[in-house]
RNA sequence: GCGCCCGUAGCUCAGUUGGAUAGAGCAGCGGACUUCUAAUCCGCAGGUCGCAGGUUCGAAUCCUGCCGGGCGCACCA
């Protein structure tokens, strides 16, 4: 139901049949002729740009093979004129009922308008969150968070096979903090006068309630031992109460995984080995000595040889370690283990959502990917840059003192969840992001959320208004699908469905490029179409939805208004936000 | 020093994967409420798309080199 690309298949069948006629080479590629909305209304519905994409090739002048396209395009039913532009724009313009149609298709797919089937069913890998499972979730973590399950939403739409997974670091010295910051707690709990905690541990009171629970649950059993007796058990207590309470707070904002993955767990599995195995066997392991970055040599710089992977060959800057000095693996190591997991369950393409601040991480796990899959498998990661906390435009105080910060949870319930979800993505991915505390709460335009909400509560003010002038009229979407749509005859009516007829080819080429802020961007567009044209009602009466003396336009016009409204909802649910009926505070 | 990201209206940002005369919001100015909730809308003004080259029918978009900002840079994750 994508407008663009069912006329683009056309224009593509008609390329085929010059060619057939011999009026075009046989041997074009047509793979670069697109279909596109024109930037300006005025030159039509659809703009193409074939003659231009295939005029060298062909041999011919754009003006002629465009002519050449329009004569087999005018004779096309659902094309009303075609006319060539500029450099050899073919401009088309379609007849006002093939729009009307299209606005009772939509209403027939209901919700599921904009589904598509460009995935073909091809599993997808999102990975996002995958925090380290040493403390709560903060701010920082919500972008990334709900950049990655609404990216796993729109691919599901878009018919690809998603999967959500969040990555357990599990294995690092980081988690023994964890585990001697909850002996600690535990000590604590037990009664002991513990004063100052050590450097290095994690001072949050989170932990608290764990040493608690445990002091109860085990006695004293643990406390005098050695370390070695304990830690292990206390890594898996930490681990497992910390991501408890990471999966409840993601819940909390709408978000539940499928698949959380163990680092340790592949580890202490042979994956780390079956990746040294598969490298050694392509030979692209080697001991080496690397060179110090140039123009800043960290102060403890050791030449000394190391176990290293041929990550130069594959595009990254050097080749890169994967055992530490004490013989264990590097994190690079176990973060192509699991990778190389990934691949193996069956997953061709990749999606992993980090923090712009491991950035420069990227080129070596895409190169290792590379490696290990022979180039088979699409990895794509998504750097997810900081968002700034402000109140009505100041930065917000966050105490930076250890343990104390600005949790998700914190956020969810200072703002709401879908006030949270949707902000995330009013921004692109790369591009910093300020979430003003205040400014979300606002009624009015500056606020998006509000927006387009605001759009959606008001078609339902517009159908109790309907239902109140006539009581004994049916307004459900299945009486609408009957509605005589040939009443809407206003140019913004008829250019409000060309915006709702936009939505297949906004999820769709959201999906491709992997961008669901272009969701948000759409939403609030389709907004301002539905609020300019109840407005421009105010001053041309004759354009109000409901007319007290004709019930057949008004039926037509809360076609129009539930067209609007099935598309919002639409994409607020990919975007995990409730749509609402009733704003009125 | 190297790599990655960014640079678009006074401010915050889009820009449909290379399309036609670069668009929104805010701020500014001027308008529209006996209403279908003005919680909104309309109009005006505002630009060397950081700079300089290049690629081609066509560049904000791709390539090269500078300038400016952010992130990162063996044995952390």
């Amino acid at each position: 139901m994508n407008v663009f690309s069912d006329f683009s298949d056309i224009v593509q069948v008609e390329i085929k049949a010059l060619q057939d006629a011999g009026s075009l080479p046989a041997d074009l590629d047509a793979s670069r002729v697109a279909v596109d909305p024109p930037r300006d209304a005025s030159h039509g519905d659809l703009t193409c740009n074939a003659a231009m994409m295939l005029a060298k090739p062909a041999g011919m002048k754009p003006r002629d093979l465009a002519e050449l396209l329009a004569t087999r395009l005018r004779a096309q039913e659902l094309i009303e004129s075609v006319e060539i532009a500029g450099p050899g724009f073919l401009n088309l313009r379609l007849g006002e009922d093939y729009w009307r149609d299209h606005l009772r298709d939509v209403l027939a797919a209901g919700e599921a308008y904009g589904d598509s089937t460009m995935g073909a069913d091809v599993p997808v890998n999102v990975e996002y969150v995958s925090a380290n499972p040493t403390g709560p979730l903060h701010v920082g973590h919500a972008r990334g968070a709900v950049f990655g399950d609404v990216l796993a939403s729109l691919l599901d739409k878009a018919g690809y096979a998603v999967t959500r997974e969040y990555y357990i670091n599990d294995a690092g010295s980081q988690v023994d903090a964890l585990a001697r910051s909850v002996h600690w707690r535990y000590r604590e709990a037990l009664g002991e006068a513990m004063g100052e905690m050590p450097e290095g541990l994690y001072p949050g009171d989170y932990l608290v309630p764990v040493g608690k629970d445990l002091a109860e649950r085990e006695g004293d059993k643990w406390r005098d031992g050695a370390e070695e007796t304990w830690l292990a058990d206390f890594r898996q207590l930490g681990v497992d109460a910390m991501m408890v309470q990471i999966r409840d707070d993601l819940a909390v904002l709408g978000i539940v995984q499928s698949v959380f993955t163990s680092e340790r767990a592949l580890v202490e599995a042979g994956m780390v080995d079956a990746v040294i195995e598969t490298l050694e066997g392509k030979g692209l392991i080697y001991r080496g000595v690397l060179e110090p970055p140039k123009g800043k040599t960290p102060d403890d710089w050791e030449e000394r040889p190391q176990t290293l992977f041929r990550a130069s060959n594959f595009g990254d800057d050097s080749d890169r370690p994967l055992k530490k000095s004490d013989g264990s693996w590097t994190y690079f190591a176990s973060d192509l283990a699991y990778h190389l997991d990934k691949y193996r369950r069956g997953f061709g393409t990749l999606i992993n959502v980090w923090g712009a601040d491991h950035g420069g991480y990227v080129k070596r796990v895409a190169a290792g990917v590379t490696a290990l899959t022979d180039g088979e498998a699409a990895l794509d990661v998504k750097l997810c840059q900081l968002v700034r906390l402000l109140e009505d435009g100041e930065v917000a105080k966050m105490s930076k003192r250890a343990g104390t910060f600005v949790t998700l949870r914190d956020l969810v319930d200072s703002v709401g969840r879908d006030v949270v979800r949707f902000i995330m993505l009013t921004r692109k991915n790369d591009a910093q992001l300020d979430f003003d505390l205040v400014k979300v709460r606002e009624q009015s335009r500056d606020n998006p959320v509000f927006y387009v909400q605001y759009a959606h509560a008001r078609s339902y003010s517009v159908a109790r208004m309907a239902k109140e002038a006539f009581p004994d009229a049916d307004f459900t979407i299945e009486a609408m699908q009957g509605a005589n749509l040939a009443r809407l005859t206003d140019s913004d009516e008829l250019g409000l469905i060309k915006v709702i007829a936009a939505w297949p080819r906004t999820v769709e080429g959201a999906a491709e490029a992997h961008e669901p802020h272009r969701l948000a961007f759409y939403l609030y567009d389709l907004a301002a179409a539905f609020h300019a044209l109840w407005s421009k009602a105010r001053e041309d009466t004759s354009l109000r939805f409901v007319v007290a003396d004709d019930p057949e336009l008004t039926q037509a016009r809360m076609a129009l208004v539930l067209g609007v409204r099935t598309v919002v909802a639409s994409g607020l649910r990919v975007m995990g936000v409730e749509p609402v009926d009733e704003l009125r505070a």
